[in-house]
DNA sequence: CTTATTCCCTGATTGC
DNA sequence: TGCAATCAGGGAATAA
């Protein structure tokens, strides 16, 4: 499940892969049409051939292709994305769903299990990411903390996965970023002091950082764009670890389910 | 305006 | 052991 470290990953991988590049033959394989949001699935095949790749760039947790012709393949990789740069003979991988071949003989083969990933080729990224919050790790200062938590009552590991108010965290780093200034996730965002806003913006961008430099974390479906894992999953405090001892306390980490989706922390590290 | 829930999708895991 | 129910979860849509 990309987050921001993982999108910013395969963000650095293509960079050095994929930039400079010229799309040649695109295929949306049968069954994947749902995957491109704008336009057709025709004409986004048609619109791509010819144009270079000038530079890869993030928002959150899409990524931003901006094209030789002004325009801008957007993707987003929801849980099961995964964006494969490999030699055109390379053995076929998996759920292979969309295949963008470039003019040196390589091809961005995104692949998808579960087919709920997005991509967009559009003029204006702002009609798509326009309303995402200010970036995790370029935009938080923990006045911008104060302004997204001020007098929101739901749960604060809920605002902090909004992608409105804050654009790139999910499940597994709001979780490691609370656990490390033990805060619960229940808290009303409204309820934290400025003094917790501090630490936890210092929190995030600590967490975030450290996941990168694991290139991510690979639970299950992740994998950069060299068809590596990510090392990360082997250093989180809380995410997935129910019943199993904390690493402070050694107190069992809790599971709840909070706004939908399941939560854990260590209900005596985090108050 | 807010927050909570459902849906999408398919393979892995859990429970009886 | 076998099979059905549940889980995983980002974000859009919908309900309240």
């Amino acid at each position: 499940m990309p987050e921001l470290p993982e999108v910013e990953t395969i963000r650095r991988d293509l960079l050095s892969r994929a930039v400079g590049r010229t799309f040649s033959h695109i295929r949306v394989l049968p069954g994947a049409e749902r995957i491109v949001q704008w336009p057709s699935p025709a004409e986004f095949c048609r619109g791509l051939p010819g144009r270079r790749i000038e530079d890869v760039s993030r928002r959150g947790k899409y990524l931003l292709l901006q094209l030789s012709d002004g325009r801008c393949l957007i993707i987003h990789l929801r849980m099961t994305g995964a964006i494969l740069h490999r030699d055109k003979g390379a053995p076929e991988d998996s759920y292979l769903r969309i295949c963008l071949s470039l003019d040196d003989s390589s091809e961005l083969r995104y692949t998808d299990l579960r087919k709920m990933g997005s991509m967009w080729l559009v003029e204006e990224p702002e009609s798509i990411v326009g309303k995402l919050g200010p970036d995790a790790l370029e935009g938080l200062t923990w006045q911008t903390l104060r302004s997204l938590t001020d007098g929101r009552s739901a749960p604060i590991k809920a605002v902090l996965m909004d992608q409105q108010a804050l654009a790139g965290l999910g499940n597994i780093y709001s979780e490691e970023a609370l656990f490390r200034v033990g805060i619960d996730p229940r808290r009303p965002a409204k309820s934290l002091a400025g003094d917790d806003l501090k630490r936890l913006g210092k929190a995030i961008r600590e967490v975030l950082l450290e996941a990168m430099g694991h290139r991510g974390s690979s639970f299950r479906d992740y994998l950069d764009a060299e068809g590596r894992e990510g090392q990360h999953q082997w250093h989180v405090k809380v995410y997935r670890r129910t019943g199993e001892p904390c690493y402070n306390c050694g107190t069992p980490i809790e599971r709840i389910k909070l706004s939908g989706r399941s939560t854990h922390f260590c209900p005596r590290c985090q108050r």
